[in-house]
DNA sequence: TTGTCTGCAAATTCTTTGCAACGTT
DNA sequence: AACGTTGCAAAGAATTTGCAGACAA
């Protein structure tokens, strides 16, 4: 049962101003020294990513790449731009639970978001250094080195706002 | 709750033992206070699962009622059957990313772990309970009242062990 | 030119559903 | 008898792939 639950991100973040504009740099950057060309349709999916600070559906970036016209206006494009940019490096993948993933830029140098889902669909990004710190420890305590780790909270809803 | 002990986490599957043994009375008493019928097919996913600590993909589900032979040797059954279970809250969903969803018993109590996710699809569980105060730490920061929490690192392999 | 990128359609994979027969209560 | 359960086949949804033509370097 998956009645397209619509999914909506809240801006409860304050980002960095500019910060998809450098992501966008340097996911040219990064796609040109990989060898690779600078073709319309993943150019249009960098730029609909550097927009949108979390999570998008393949189908929701194709939606936003076919509202501003020119290339990249097919599904298969936009998986093979996203699969590109994520092997890349360049875009995380959410698995929210609902089967369809979700992608976001990964911001060079590491710094990064989590999420919590809300009934009803709503994704809400958050960062915590404490968290990070902790998952840090468990790491060493664990004895794995660490490549990447996802963290899904699931909320009835806040307890404040 | 989950008081920072200083229990040392780092088992790779020291699970109590009669754990399998105690969710399956516990799952079977949940599936009949809710007015279901025992029938062979979910009864033998009980079965199945009971006897795995960790996640199994529906088609593994498959293959072990199979192999004991008897009713429930049918992918349909098994996915009704988890998802029966899961509306339940008696087992869990993992998505690990490459769009196949795990299942695995969830314990009565919220008694839980979370996964490491090796390179070549290693997956092995982990609980710890400073990770445990830490979650709930920043739920109660974030202003959000926690149902749920899934975590999953990626790592490139032991360091030690 | 050479090798990459795109679009379209077809194919895959995972999961869900319709329906008739069957089992449990 | 009433109603949940199961198996099989068909349907769906998300994602991937084969190909031929368009493009970038």
């Amino acid at each position: 049962m998956t009645p397209a639950s619509g999914v909506h991100a809240h801006h409860h973040h304050a980002e960095t101003p500019g910060a998809g504009r450098r992501w966008k740099r340097h996911a040219q950057q990064t796609v040109r020294d990989a060898g690779l060309r600078a073709g319309g349709g993943r150019a249009a999916v960098i730029e609909v990513l550097s927009g949108e600070e979390c999570v998008l559906t393949a189908q929701e970036v194709l939606d936003r790449v076919t509202r501003k016209g020119g290339p990249g206006g097919n599904l298969a494009t936009v998986y093979r731009a996203l699969d590109t940019l994520h092997a890349l490096r360049l875009v995380t993948r959410l698995d929210a639970g609902d089967g369809t993933a979700r992608y976001e830029r990964a911001m060079p140098g590491g710094e990064h978001h989590h999420h919590v889902l809300f009934p009803g669909g709503e994704i809400r990004p958050f960062h915590d250094d404490d968290l990070e710190a902790a998952i840090h420890a468990l790491a060493e305590r664990l004895g794995v080195e660490l490549t990447g780790h996802d963290i899904v909270l699931h909320a009835a809803r806040p307890t404040t706002d």
